[in-house]
DNA sequence: GTGGTTCCGTTGCTCTCCGCACAAACCCGG
DNA sequence: CCGGGTTTGTGCGGAGAGCAACGGAACCAC
């Protein structure tokens, strides 16, 4: 789905160009064209005739002025992405949910509809809820099938790219050695992008949330199982193979128990909420929610909030490991359980700055994702808008007609 | 030093694509103006405007063909970066020697001197011995000071890029907190850049060695210390902080001895050559220099076996949880320790493949690197080559102006 | 020698961006 | 109310860049 970029045709120079505008709308929200100049650093007669053409093409429309010019002087116009320009899909299909949501290119959510699911769904249960729901999002969004630009899709375990099929420590069996991208392409009749939760959760902090203004982070997922994504000098990193981010399966202890994915002793074996809800299983009498355990937490209950700090503690070392090796300049806690606020990030930020090198330890930012439940299925949307940002416009004008 | 590139500008366009020229002639030596047409994509009218600048330049010639063309038709003109375009300065600084070479822009090296030096060398003794090397090399490779286009260093230590200073991990004290950039600049009268040994090591493989064709590898450099340099998507990642790669200061032992950095248990204090003739030294009565104890182990003495094997098994064990981040195509090994071969190689790769999920510990490549002693100075080198790569026309005009 | 093939340079042609000039739309001071 | 100042948006000419096509050049095969 990515173009080649690197053509060096005068078309591909404009396309670049034109992106740029792009992307700066859609970052901006409303721009002059001046503005736009400045911020490009192309020249206003320029801009003028890309926006001219990309209000041909419907892709922008002028705006009301709302806050008043800084100074004396023409009033500018002001530009903003269309809504009518198309609109892009995200799936995310978690361990016990579905969850679609509808997005306009200018990254305004227009719909968010989510089903609950028998725990371990199989993935033919799980698309043909998709597809009902994609129905349904589409409906509420007032957005017309033929509208669509294209879905991005997140999978409950990591995705190889060679073959595209689910790796084998996927968090739902039913899910190992499908290939999701081919299948929902040929239910949706779309392009589908597709990449797993932790990945998506660090696309999505990276376009809306903790991430926005941060070039190089780490995200943590921290729910069933512990999962990671890489953001890399403002992009996405999956790595040779696509399954970079694999942080849940680091040996955190030599002799521990077995993990799902054959090793033993993982960290997610020690720090995932389904190993927090199993020990706190005996002292309670009942197995909790992880929702549960939290609140206790937070409310004071000792034993919660020990268990979550040992959690913590391990995930900790973990981090301070990937601290060492890629020196990111945040680390976002996203999952269930980041919840717990700073019952989690306390101990965890205890570990890092204990275990990571002092330049790399100390510097890093540990905070909490902004996105909540919400993080997976908005980075299944971005997947897409990040291939429309730099789009060529022959390209975007072909996906409209094609779609149409 | 890199330039914007992302400048809109018709002359920005064709500053990359004339970049690009350069990087195929680079890499492949000598092509064709239909050979390079068909490798840019560009059409062969473009490529020959364009191979003229850069013959007006002098930046490149034809050469006589020397293999048969692949068929009957008129015989292609070969073409080939010049020698007297320019050159580079690399240089050196390691724990007990200080190295210097002078690489043309074919990537030829001209010129290769090392000076051995006392141990625990202060940052002022090594800038002498370096300045007066270089004056060395450059009579030696017949190259005048004019001619050179930018020098790159290799550090034993992590270079901070926000302060440019030398970090505390370093393996030399009296090198941390100096900021070598700005003090070699001062001396050579020449653009420097900087970065640390096992980054180094990373980016000669890249350019060189074991890495040519591999966009992301993890390079291992085992020596007294234990350092990592990354390449991903092609390019060496250095991190938010300029420290990335500290696989050295992985803790490996939650009760083992304190290490240099701070903490305790660290890779380097179980891996490193020091640890391993540590280890030697009881039972054989003597401190072998760690050339001795390869030597051994490869000869059969149980006992270095033993005790490389153990150490490889360590690095193994983080390799793996690196493997798992970043899903590497390939590792490469090198440092002294590397001449072990497969004595290191084996346990290593056992225990990467018992510790990283199967579909990254199963994929990846360990390798040892190729290019031995000479892989710091290399890539110093190639720090300054890269940057020229993609150079723009009128900077490097300047810089040849500034330089004479 | 003739035909085929490949390579290289030149010539229009189109596309793209920029600098500059100019009109438009506002504010402000007198 | 009116002219100066300021910022915005647009139109035009010019220069730069890449491409397709043509033709000449140099080799091989027959």
């Amino acid at each position: 789905m990515r173009r080649s970029a690197s053509g060096g045709s005068l078309a591909s120079l404009r396309d670049r160009n034109r992106g740029q505008i792009v992307a700066e709308l859609r970052t901006a929200g409303r721009l002059s064209r001046a503005e736009l100049a400045r911020r490009t650093g192309l020249s206003r007669s320029t801009v003028s005739t890309l926006v001219a053409e990309l209000q041909a093409r419907g892709l922008v429309g002028e705006r009301e002025v709302d806050g008043a010019g800084p100074q004396g002087g023409r009033p500018p116009v002001l530009l903003g992405l269309e809504r009518t320009a198309g609109a892009v899909l995200g799936i995310d299909f978690g361990k016990r949910h579905v969850r679609v949501i509808v997005v306009d290119l200018a990254h305004a959510v227009l719909a968010d509809l989510e089903r609950p699911m028998a725990t371990e769904q199989s993935a033919t249960e799980g698309f043909d809820a998709a597809v009902d729901l994609t129905e349904q999002a589409l409906a509420e969004a007032g957005v017309a099938p033929g509208e669509l630009i294209g879905a991005g899709m997140g999978v409950p375990g990591p995705i190889e790219s060679a073959s595209g099929e689910v790796g084998s420590s996927a968090i739902l069996p039913g899910w190992v050695g499908v290939q999701p991208t081919d299948e929902l392409q040929r239910r949706l009749e779309l392009p589908v992008a597709t990449a797993n939760d932790a990945n998506l959760g660090a696309l999505a902090e990276l376009t809306w949330g903790a991430g926005r203004d941060v070039a190089d982070f780490l995200y943590v997922k921290v729910a069933s199982g512990i999962g990671g994504g890489l953001v890399l000098g403002g992009e996405l990193y999956t790595g040779a193979g696509g399954i970079a981010g694999e942080i849940g399966h680091t040996m955190v202890d030599e002799h521990g128990a077995v993990c799902r994915c054959g090793n033993r002793g993982c960290l997610e074996t020690v720090a995932s909420t389904r190993a927090i809800v199993d020990l706190l299983e005996p002292a309670r009498g009942e197995r909790l929610a992880i929702e549960q355990a939290v609140a206790l937490a937070r409310g004071g209950d000792r034993a919660s909030q020990r268990v979550i700090g040992d959690a913590a503690r391990a995930i900790g070392v973990v981090v301070a490991q990937v601290c060492n090796i890629l020196n990111p300049a945040k680390v976002i806690v996203g999952g269930d359980l980041s919840a717990a606020g700073d019952v989690l990030l306390d101990p965890l930020r205890d570990e890092v700055s204990r275990h990571a090198v002092p330049a790399a330890g100390g510097r890093v930012e540990i905070v909490p994702g902004v996105l909540g439940r919400r993080a997976e299925v908005l980075g299944a949307a971005a997947l897409v808008l990040r291939d429309v940002d730099g789009f060529s416009f022959e390209r975007a004008g072909e996906a409209q007609q094609q779609a149409g």
